[in-house]
DNA sequence: TAGCGCATGTAACGCGTTACATGATTAC
DNA sequence: GTAATCATGTAACGCGTTACATGCGCTA
């Protein structure tokens, strides 16, 4: 499991509250790895308890308080374990292509729609990361190691969205959604 | 959530014992969903509470007994329920793009290592795949319309397959794997 | 005054993994 | 004898989602 890792890997370079993890995580890193609040403000609680972050009460003038959490020494080794350690790839469990198993024993015009409304979903995701590219990645040989991986995973992320914009392509035409 | 539809999907063309139905979810349907005999068990209980599937117990000559499932009206029903419901995608949850972001604060060698092995894996994957696509889906337009539906699964199979073995170029030249 | 942004949580439930558990037959 | 295959399960725990819950300040 990696929830707790991909906070500390937000974590690593800014203190953040529990509100700050929960928007980073519904972009940037959260392109990769997505999680609600509650998920977030529990899996906090833990970590507390494990001894691998530290909290600190920040008043603010006319907003709720916050708690900044910070990475420790243990929290620091435990991520650097974890790095360091294989996982193994699990596997995809996309419910279109077992959708797809049925196709000839169901109406296929609601699946159709379906893919059809994953590729336009697709392409703006695609557009969105192209964007990123193209203002912060433009040369990746020439940045330093640590944002060559964050190049990396982006471009995953958009090899990901084109590649499956193909499939959409080929999906809609071999069903016939395009005579 | 999908197991019970998969495990549905798979009783469509024939009644099958929970252990039948481990072994499909190794091959075939697994690729794209895996499940536990343990998880397989356990969801063919509920599904039976629910009515969704009936059973019927098979004594067998020098093997133990076994309880062959089959599909329900109401189960029929359910699925296709669920095939023509809209699903929202999931995010990816790799671990390897969150274990990138962490490239520059730690050894990489190790992470190198892991992105290597993932692309042997994808290597032997993607082997598979192609020999199955040239045996039973050679030309996919003269297919009956159910097995395009397979074949469609397993051309998204071979395209992320493919994908992921062209990141793994890209991101082990960028780290200087091959200098 | 209605809604949004900031900020934090709890509770219940279901999915998924790991570990544990049994017992017969067949092939080496 | 020892391992693999056939065949079925239980128990515990952790991850993830949905629903519920509160309360202030600012803007339209």
């Amino acid at each position: 499991m990696a929830l707790s890792h991909a906070i500390m890997t937000a974590l690593l370079e800014e203190n953040l509250s529990g509100y700050d993890l929960a928007k980073k995580f519904d972009m940037s890193l959260g392109f990769f790895w997505q999680a609600s609040h509650q998920q977030i403000y529990q899996e906090l609680k833990k970590m507390l308890e494990r001894g691998w972050l530290s909290s600190d009460t920040v008043e603010q003038a006319g907003k709720p308080n916050k708690i900044l959490y910070a990475l420790t020494g243990d929290g620091k080794s435990a991520l650097d374990d974890w790095v360091v350690a294989q996982t193994k790839a699990r596997s995809a469990k996309e419910d279109l292509y077992v959708k797809l198993y049925n196709i000839g024993h169901c109406d296929p015009e609601p699946l159709i729609g379906e893919i059809a409304d994953r590729q336009l979903q697709c392409q703006r995701q695609l557009a969105l990361y192209l964007k990123i590219k193209e203002r912060h990645y433009a040369e990746p040989e020439t940045l330093p190691i640590n944002r060559k991986g964050i190049y990396l995973a982006l471009s995953a992320g958009i090899r990901q969205q084109q590649m499956h914009i193909d499939w959409c392509d080929e999906a809609l035409e071999l069903l016939g959604a395009l005579a």
